[in-house]
DNA sequence: AAGGCAATAAATATCGATATTTTTATATTT
DNA sequence: AAATATAAAAATATCGATATTTATTGCCTT
């Protein structure tokens, strides 16, 4: 009964590796939006038990990936245009925000963190650890606003949408636009504390994403 | 074993109750912030098993109200004037677009509601139910915005701000402040639809909330 | 006496089993 | 044949017990 062996991967709970697992799989699409997620079946996917992956899907409601249906279970939050349009505009108007704050509180140190993300992000473009080194870079971007709450949502937001980046193509394949040259221009207006260019470059980013990933999910 | 009789209060999970008294205890104080909040303990007091108060726990940490430490159990979130101030900054911004969208969007229907809802605030002053009526009122007013999630973030931010009043007072204690006219400024600016006077009178009210409540809470 | 180590105590995380509730399938009645 | 009631099946919610982990206390060494 005791297999303390097989968990060579130490220092981790089992709620946080279900969460992350099924976290991942929402985003990604693997458990497609709008999917009832019946515990029994989760428990046996990821070979854990059912009170983790009980712990885990709570866990994901505070993210807004999984709906909680009181006495009838968990699912996958569905997905529509109307919730993609409510994301875009929530973000845009948070890190509008958050950026401003940022650059306004600008620090040695935050400049320092923001031109690291941002090479370390130049460095991983078109390999599969770019989604992560480019939600750190714009974490990084707000992380001087100062507002723990803030950041909370912004980084929610960014997750959520991740979902219809994958939703869109089926994986995270950017298209023609220069997206090295908009990240060039967040950034460049960042380090010169410009919170104005910066937020312009920023939303115009958001902006331009936003229409290409609205005509990809117009089937939606 | 089976006690089905003492639960008579039917149609509610032992989670459900265990959300809902640990959420009041907390927002009026009763748990205080910062306190280490105990499985047993907990257990114990609500009267119920430990996986309902484990999974309320988790839930309430979706409403920021509890935090969650991994291995380390959870504790009531903290309080501290510059967590005010953030919930205050952020709320103006969500309130303000979100009451916008909401007059921009005017029906019959949700003018009827907000009248009935103006109503019933005005008839429970000054009685226990006014909080939940006053709440009401401010979550009808935006209900109309068509943007589930920004209506969750006001509702989580209203009553992450509720806790502050009861820091500040020991209770939900109105002072000198006409509140009422203040309620009646947006109520009538919203019925005749003009979205900018609704806002305004909505972020002055929440700013004169906002600099009471800050000399009240001036030694946190 | 101060600092660190070991043993003990406490609390959390997890599991497996059971009771409840909801859903599905079947039969009965109009 | 459609609608409703009933029975069976499936899934969720809850409990009590156990295993792990973290915190505490007292003891030993320097």
């Amino acid at each position: 009964m005791n297999l303390m062996d097989d968990t060579n991967g130490r220092e981790t709970s089992a709620t946080r590796t279900a969460y992350l697992s099924l976290r991942e799989m929402i985003l990604t699409g693997a458990l497609p939006a709008g999917k009832k997620l019946k515990i029994e079946e989760l428990r046996k996917l990821l070979d854990t038990g059912a009170s983790p992956v009980r712990e885990a899907l709570s866990l994901l409601t505070s993210d807004m990936l999984v709906e909680r249906i009181d006495q009838r279970g968990f699912r996958a939050a569905p997905a529509s245009l109307a919730n993609f349009d409510e994301i875009l505009k929530l973000r845009t108007v948070l890190e509008d925000m958050a950026l401003r704050q940022s650059v306004n509180l600008a620090t040695p140190d935050w400049e320092e963190r923001l031109v690291l993300s941002h090479h370390r992000m130049k460095r991983t473009a078109d390999t599969d650890t770019f989604e992560e080194a480019h939600k750190n870079f714009h974490m990084t971007l707000i992380s001087n606003a100062n507002s723990p709450m803030l950041e909370r949502y912004c980084s929610q937001l960014y997750d959520l949408n991740i979902r219809y980046r994958y939703l869109a193509a089926g994986g995270p394949n950017y298209q023609k636009r220069d997206i090295t040259a908009e990240h060039d221009d967040i950034f460049d207006a960042a380090v010169r504390r410009d919170g104005d260019a910066a937020s312009v470059a920023l939303l115009s980013h958001y902006r331009l994403t936003g229409e290409y990933l609205t005509t990809q999910l117009a089937y939606l």
